[in-house]
DNA sequence: AGCACGCCGACT
DNA sequence: GTCGGCGTGCTC
């Protein structure tokens, strides 16, 4: 007798052999399947089938029942999940969670239960209403079924005034019954159901932009490609009209019946771009991200799942959504930080678009204004089609040139130079917008006693706290610890402590004194905590010019700000001499973002930005030659010391509330690990075991181990082989540890 | 990761 | 006498 393999919600880096449920026939692999392990019941998903098990036939238990007709994952698709748990090397009970809505992932049917009806028997046809004297309800509620002709829902009928005594009373007579429950029965149309035309003549539902030449060049050269693999690099400059040539090559794929599965960063999708797709087709477009209901979510998987969505939208995890006429894989803003998973389990689903688009023989674009390194790297050496958007459809004007406004020995007033501030004043005086950014929260970033130079840090972490003046406390933003602000100096009792620094509320406070008259239009997390209050501000800066619009990170991703014709950043110098090998490269796309809120219309735009290091030859090559130029300089000394693309990575993290027993543990791994290089004939350089960047976090004391190696092979080889061993190593049990393939920051 | 088992401390 | 602390062992 056959046993079945079961993947299982659980860390164990192996599947589970479990006897099929008695009495019915072998599940496919794909069928989720309730057992028992330990003793709880868990949801799992068969992999498929063995005749023995390495397990002592004793242990096994069997399983208690299969939860779907059909596979949820065809075997190609569970296939890419195989090959992520093991590229990642992440237990795959782990991967299908995560590969599974949740609602999917707690056991319930892919299909919402039917709704109970009720039917009208063969002697209920033929009744006679009048018969039913004493029963004048009963004799109501028949004719009515009797008039309707079709089977009505329970809940229907009760809002109609029958009760259930009522129904019970006519099935008693053998005159109603109620109607199967259960799934739908494919290919049986429920009458009073709405049928909805998937198929209507025109994939068009309305007439689109005309595309200029340069675009039009673009579009044909990827429609040059519409069958098999073929990855693309799409550069297009903030407001080239990317959106527009992916909407005309999603068009054609549509044309051909075929799905499109569209990646974009956590916060890039807005309602206006959803409604610009769902707009543009008479097909049914899907949005998947964080901010839906697990309903919502589970049907917007099954409709692309069973391919009645077209267009599927969606974060990071809609990589993994089954798409059974997939025609096309587009990743907007490629280089987002956001499709990186950093906890749990970890991957990267640009990356994961090119693998998936290469397995199912479909073209896969990736588009950015400044694309990752890795992307460049693979578009120069021709491994990716390499596409530009240059000029600006509907505006003359060029992208402005940043100017770098050298800061040292300057006077700043709440992060703002003066000449800085004049600028803004110049804009506004005509009528336009000004947009800062500062990726700071709060009002200060450190709270220090002027006397004896303590700093307010928190208790949990090596981090500093931010003070916070609306709510008033201190805040740490690692851990989310909260603390009063101290009336006095904790340490020498000195009666004042003095902010560093600013955050945006400060600079909000600056501002409104500079410009009394001025709207100040703040948006970080703290003043825009959900999707209303965002369309609020969006709302507020759409109706207010002039206006200052200030704020985080939030500000310089997806939203357009046409009346704004001066972008600014207070504080260039957070990410250049960092330790972080990719803070400049973030720092240079952040800022050419921001360069791109200005003068997006017909204005022509200012970009200036603060830093203390205008004379840093990377910052000036980025204003004068652009990023691609800066890009192209990275990727030469990623070269020179052989790091990513041009050497790999992976990161061995581990954590505990004891600094000795990650420190002993993390000595044990290195000496197992400097152990198996030594029977590995590639070569790898074990950096490590060192105390991550901010050791102690949250309370607990982190450290971690790289491995680098130019070949991925030894990488994987090793971790094969490690991994395994620390599951079983007594000294990890009190210790938290992860592996991060790949990893995108070294933190 | 969960969850039970198990063996030692302060409580109704 | 018992409730409950977290060490340690196991999950087909």
């Amino acid at each position: 007798m056959p046993l079945i393999q079961v993947a299982l919600p659980t860390p164990l880096r192996r599947l589970f052999d479990y006897w099929p449920v008695a009495g019915q026939p072998l599940p496919q692999p794909g069928v989720r399947v309730q057992v028992p392990f330990g003793n709880r019941q868990l949801v799992g998903l068969v992999m498929g089938q063995v005749q023995q098990s390495d397990v002592a036939s004793g242990k096994i238990k069997a399983a208690l029942a299969y939860l779907d007709q059909q596979p949820l994952f065809d075997t190609s698709h569970l296939a890419l999940l195989n090959w992520v748990a093991d590229y990642y090397h992440q237990p795959i009970g782990e991967v299908i969670q995560a590969a599974l809505p949740a609602l999917l992932r707690q056991g319930q049917a892919l299909h919402p239960p039917q709704e109970p009806r009720w039917q009208l028997t063969e002697e209920g046809r033929q009744a006679q209403a009048t018969e039913l004297v004493r029963a004048p309800r009963q004799a109501a509620l028949l004719r009515h079924l009797q008039a309707a002709g079709q089977p009505l829902t329970q809940k229907k009928l009760q809002t109609e005034g029958f009760t259930p005594a009522m129904l019970q009373g006519l099935k008693s007579r053998g005159w109603i019954e109620p109607l199967q429950l259960g799934h739908k029965p494919r290919g049986i149309g429920l009458p009073d159901l709405p049928v909805v035309d998937h198929k209507p003549k025109s994939v068009l539902a309305e007439v689109p932009l005309r595309l200029t030449a340069e675009q039009q060049q673009v579009l044909e050269q990827l429609l040059a490609h519409q069958k098999g693999f073929h990855p693309s690099l799409l550069q297009g400059v903030t407001g080239s009209g990317k959106t527009e040539v992916y909407l005309q090559l999603i068009q054609r794929v549509l044309e051909q019946g075929q799905q499109a599965l569209v990646l974009i960063p956590e916060i890039g999708l807005t309602p206006q771009t959803l409604s610009r797709f769902q707009h543009r087709f008479n097909r049914r477009v899907v949005a998947l991200h964080s901010g839906m209901t697990d309903r919502e979510r589970l049907e917007a998987w099954r409709a692309a799942a069973e391919g009645k969505a077209s267009v599927v939208l969606g974060t990071r995890s809609a990589i993994f959504v089954p798409l059974p006429r997939l025609g096309v894989i587009l990743v907007d803003e490629e280089h987002d930080a956001s499709f990186k998973q950093q906890d749990g389990v970890r991957y990267q689903a640009r990356d994961l678009a090119v693998l998936r688009a290469k397995r199912q023989q479909v073209p896969v674009i990736l588009g950015s204004a400044t694309p990752s390194l890795e992307s460049l790297a693979h578009a120069r050496k021709g491994d990716y089609q390499w596409l530009h958007l240059r000029s600006r459809p509907g505006a003359d004007v060029k992208l402005p040139i940043p100017r770098l406004l050298d800061i040292r020995n300057r006077r700043l007033n709440g992060g703002f130079s003066e000449p800085l501030l004049q600028a803004m004043q110049r804009h506004l005086d005509a009528g336009h917008q000004v947009l800062v950014l500062l990726n700071r929260r709060g009002f200060a970033p450190v709270l220090m006693c002027p006397s004896c130079g303590w700093i307010a840090g928190c208790l949990q972490c090596d981090a500093r706290m931010t003070w916070h003046r609306e709510p008033a406390r201190l805040h740490c933003h690692h851990c989310d610890a909260r603390q009063p602000i101290p009336q006095q100096c904790p340490k020498c009792e000195h009666p004042e402590l003095v902010p560093l620094g600013a955050g945006t509320e400060r600079a909000e406070e600056t501002l409104q004194a500079r410009f009394p008259q001025m709207p100040v239009i703040r948006l970080d997390r703290d003043s825009v905590r959900n999707r209303n209050d965002l369309d609020l501000k969006l709302d507020q800066i759409a109706r207010q010019t002039p206006a200052i619009l200030l704020g985080t990170q939030m500000l310089a991703k997806g939203h357009h700000f046409p009346a704004v014709t001066l972008a600014t950043v207070l504080d260039a110098d957070h990410g250049l001499y960092s330790s972080d090998p990719r803070a400049m490269e973030r720092t240079a796309q952040l800022l050419i973002q921001v360069a791109g809120r200005a003068g997006r219309a017909e204005n022509s735009g200012e970009v200036i930005i603060q830093t203390h290091h205008s004379d840093d030859p990377r910052l000036e090559r980025l204003c004068v030659e652009g990023y691609e130029a800066l890009a192209l300089e990275l990727l030469e000394e990623r070269r020179r010391s052989q790091w990513p693309p041009y050497g790999h990575l992976a990161l061995l993290r581990a954590e505990a509330h004891r600094r000795e027993a990650v420190e002993t543990l993390m000595l044990c791994l290195a000496e197992q690990a400097r152990h198996l290089k030594a029977e590995d004939a590639d070569p790898l350089t074990l950096l490590g075991p060192v105390p991550a960047p901010m050791e102690r976090r949250q309370g607990r004391y982190h450290m971690q181990l790289l491995l680098h190696s130019v070949k991925r092979a030894p990488i994987h080889r090793m971790l094969a082989r490690l991994l395994p061993w620390l599951e079983g190593l007594p000294e990890a049990r009190q210790v938290r540890w992860s592996v991060d393939v790949d990893p995108d920051d070294l933190f």
